[in-house]
DNA sequence: ATGCCTCAGCTCCTGAGA
């Protein structure tokens, strides 16, 4: 079995590489961030031709989720229960035996901003929910755009970005409050390649010079991690005529 | 350079992304 994560930067401009990529890596699940449809606009047909179920929960012009899965899903809930929002960021549903949650984080802006505070409030309130979540389903996979970098190995300058928006000691605090849940960073689970990213700015050939960050999640609960036997990056849809600025990270479960 | 791209939209500029 395999679930993956993709922003996709719009999904009405991305649609056909969304589809030209499952075609190629039908994986059993999928989750797209920064979807920017409103819901009456998604395209379900062209999906549900493809052969997936989906649920999807978005809003005009920013965020916007979707959840992608061969299986029927259930259960589906949209955003964080109880925590007011008038952003489209979150989309859980139980597939098979599994809570598969997707998300897109805010992003943050710079931390000095009102939008870092929010990141703060958002992440907490996730963390909170995401513990009565674990309890009810130990199988859950938390995947999407983190906008945190984990540690330095996920930032292409360290030094140069230190302290700067997902690189703050602040977020990865947080991040790491998500680990102390029983949750797994399921890409460290096994040897990678150095300077391993998911994301490169559109400017200054960012991905042909490598200068990315590592914001692209996917975290297992501690349940799963026995089945889990591969974690990597695609970065061939980077490599798309007017690709996404993210690319899809993909685990494998036995 | 508060820029460099890219996207959406009250679209020919602006806000946001990361």
């Amino acid at each position: 079995m395999q679930l993956a994560t993709w922003n996709v930067n719009s999904l009405t401009v991305r649609l056909p590489q969304v589809l030209d990529w499952l075609a190629a890596n039908p994986v059993d699940a999928l989750v797209l961030q920064e979807t920017k449809t409103t819901d009456d606009k998604f395209p379900r047909e062209a999906i549900e031709a493809a052969g997936y179920h989906v649920a999807f929960f978005g809003q005009k012009t920013y965020n916007g989720v979707a959840l992608l899965s061969k299986q029927n899903a259930s259960q589906v809930q949209k955003n964080i229960p109880n925590f007011e929002d008038d952003m489209a960021r979150v989309i859980a549903a139980t597939v098979d035996d599994m809570r598969v949650i997707g998300a897109y984080f805010p992003n943050g802006q710079a931390p000095d901003s009102d939008k870092f505070v929010y990141k703060m409030r958002w992440l907490q309130a996730l963390r909170e929910w995401l513990q009565t979540e674990l309890a009810q389903h130990p199988k859950l996979v938390l995947m999407g755009d983190f906008n945190i970098t984990v540690d330095d190995r996920d930032v292409w300058d360290p030094v140069g970005l230190k302290d700067t928006i997902h690189c703050t000691v602040q977020e990865r605090e947080h991040f790491q409050g998500l680990i102390d849940l029983g949750l797994r960073d399921a890409f460290r689970l096994f040897d990678q390649a150095e300077k391993s990213y998911s994301w490169w700015d559109y400017r200054e050939f960012a991905f042909r010079r490598n200068r990315g960050l590592r914001i692209d999640h996917i975290l297992v609960s501690e349940a799963l991690v026995s089945r889990v036997s591969g974690c990597v990056i695609d970065k061939a849809p980077r490599k798309n005529e007017r690709p996404s600025d993210h690319t899809p990270v993909v685990v494998t479960l036995g």
